[in-house]
DNA sequence: TTTATATACGATAAAAATAGTCGTATTTAA
DNA sequence: TTAAATACGACTATTTTTATCGTATATAAA
């Protein structure tokens, strides 16, 4: 639990490597090489990140990606959801259809442990983990 | 991602209903009809919290379980290992085998991530969250 | 002393989430 | 015109999580 995902995990580090090469077009073959991570999948997840603009995509050979000036200062959060869609700790948070009934007596806690988590990551941003 | 696990939220509910119904034992049954919790898998939760000593466990007829002291300050980072083991955001953070290869460029933000985690949970206990 | 009720625990099955693959379309530089 | 790249949807495989089952042990109460 409370794992990150490997489509998170690949993001990380493709960003980072565009990140380094700055201005450069980098295609979604070299990154997958380079860091031997399945390249169909980094390929998905270059595309959601592009069209959250958090990189910008080239099509066409010597095309690629490469980061917009959007990158760095993405939270956290933010990049988790682009990437996941909408997360919480738990669902209930989200989920209005909740049969645990009415006796329920979590949802104090578990709202706290989400505005704990959600606050730590709204708060840090790509470059401040780089 | 980034969920708590059912283990854990059943385990909140019931050490919860606990601290309310203070010294009185409560067995697994009566919890798990009350809240609509799988019984069996309830019953190994509050096993593991036995043998951590959140709760104590009485045998036989009229048994069940209360809390002991230590459960309030007991810290979620404590509570969420005892019922799922290390965690860690990320399996690299434990694992010594990893197949990413010198190449990989994300431990320092990967190890920034898990820190906060970590120092957030570390900092939390049962009781701040109730 | 027997019985019913409870915890203890390991093995296994079912379901859900994650990870990975494949096929096809589109764009575009050379 | 071709080859290299992104775009995207459908599908399969794997892993993790969730739930169930069977059996053993302890013990209060009839």
């Amino acid at each position: 639990m409370l794992k990150i995902t490997r489509k998170v995990e690949y993001a990380l580090i493709a960003v980072r490597h565009l990140e380094e090469t700055s201005e450069k077009l980098v295609s979604v073959n070299e990154i997958s090489k380079l860091y031997g991570i399945p390249r169909e999948l980094l390929a998905k997840t270059m595309q959601k990140l592009a069209s959250a603009n958090i990189v910008k995509s080239v099509k066409g050979p010597r095309g690629g990606y490469k980061t917009t000036n959007r990158a760095a200062n993405t939270t956290l959060n933010d990049f988790f959801e682009i990437l996941e869609g909408p997360t919480a700790i738990m669902d209930c948070y989200f989920e209005s259809g909740c049969d645990h009934l009415t006796s329920c007596n979590i949802r104090t806690p578990i709202n706290k442990i989400n505005n704990s988590i959600r606050n730590l990551f709204d708060n840090l941003t790509l470059a401040d983990i780089s």
